[in-house]
DNA sequence: AGTAATATTTAGTCATGACTAATGTTTTGG
DNA sequence: CCAAAACATTAGTCATGACTAAATATTACT
């Protein structure tokens, strides 16, 4: 039997058809996710607690995204950094395997919307274009995932919709959900028990309770909720 | 902002459901692949030939799996390793996975027979239990993959087949197609073209054109193929 | 049985991507 | 405007899981 082995050659095979590492993936996707305004900088502190690592370890990992060929990050020393325009390409494709994943979880495989994120996070690195394609053509070609998030398209486009929090409207406004942050779990079976989900048309009560909660009548129903800060913040909403 | 993270621990947490490492869940499914009756050894080259990687690196592995609490494999130092019970659970939980996934993306998402292997490698390693849990009922809880192998149970047992290779078989002998290696995405196009799946029938013609190919009669038709040994040896086949 | 060929193991290295502790830079507030 | 606090970076360590080269054990053959 033959001692020598074809080809040990690990360095240079990237495995199956997900190109690039994990933790790579990750740090773009927090940049992407972090980072509001197109051109602003995010701190590596910001990084360090969303992937729940030391700062250090992000200063490292920045230091070797900016030093590749083409670098994926743009890094001010002590400022922070944002994406590459290769970064943001990167960073889009996780996001856009991210959400049709999750659109596939709750359509094909009936799971809960408070579940699809879990799995997402962790399947996102590791499909192919081709599941990619596939799940996609089955699914119809979906724009917006269960949470109402939309899905960027295959070359990256995004509508770039200017999010805005139900936690700045106004007493007496009317908004439409367009989405919720898909992050909690407990928050997002509160409100899919309360009814509020992408598309349902919320309008802001008059009367605080009290500083920091908000009441909003949902729909056309005479039903109401009430809603802590932070909740509110959570629920991006589009008036009129 | 606070600058101590709530849990760095990375070295406690395990990611997700996925229990284990992927390069662990390799080395058991390849054990457990390679060794044929239930308990005799496999030689470290042979794992190491099975993966792609040196002899010396399959050592070191064997080593750290023998010495998990509990132990994943016996190892007998110079001679081979076979698995141990938690191993054999554990590399059967995989290999469930494997098949699993192989049939979802044949009869769900419309893959062609040669491409579910290669996905499912990758896969196989990422996906929780209540992923398992899905696909299987959707698809009927099934007992064959697209190939014709067994899918265990979740319980880990497996209808133990006894495998005959179609190359076994003598000229005029008939048998039922069980399963093809899913291996070489190649051959399977080849095998699918002529009609050769599992629950076919063939029957091995009286004349062999040169040694070391087999020619053989498809079904009831009077169709034929001829085939090389290795292919031969990559059917099994059930007689009568 | 003894030696050559084959297979396996040891020892030491490397890359990745975490970590801690110590140091340096910015920002903030008195 | 300068010191303390907050934040970021450097330097050095660790675990994982590959690798090569050298040493050792097993097997096979005369």
């Amino acid at each position: 039997m033959a001692n020598h082995l074809s080809k040990p050659s690990h360095t240079t095979e990237r495995k199956g058809s997900a190109s690039g590492s994990e933790a790579i993936d990750d740090y773009l996707k927090a940049i992407f996710q972090l980072g509001g305004p197109p051109e602003d900088l995010v701190s590596s502190t910001e990084i360090a607690i969303h992937l729940s690592i030391t700062p250090a370890s992000v200063t490292n990992m920045l230091q070797k995204l900016a030093a590749q060929e083409p670098p994926l990050v743009i890094y001010k020393k002590h400022h922070g950094v944002k994406l590459s325009r290769s970064g943001k390409k990167r960073a889009l494709e996780i996001v856009r395997h991210h959400r049709l994943i999750e659109t596939f979880l709750h359509q094909v495989l009936d799971y809960p919307w408070d579940e699809v994120h879990q799995e997402a996070e962790r399947l996102e690195h590791f499909i192919s274009e081709r599941f990619e394609e596939r799940i996609a053509a089955k699914l119809g070609h979906p724009e917006f995932d269960p949470h109402g998030h939309a899905i960027p398209a295959m070359d990256g486009s995004l509508p770039h919709q200017q999010p805005r929090s139900l936690s700045q409207l106004r007493p007496g406004q009317s908004a439409k959900v367009s989405s919720v942050s898909d992050k909690d779990p407990e928050m997002l079976r509160y409100l899919a028990a309360q009814g509020i989900r992408p598309g349902v048309r919320l309008t802001l009560s008059e009367q605080l309770p009290f500083k920091g909660a908000y009441q909003v009548r949902i729909g056309t129903s005479t039903k109401s909720a009430l809603l802590s800060h932070s909740l509110a913040e959570a629920i991006s909403v589009a008036v009129k």
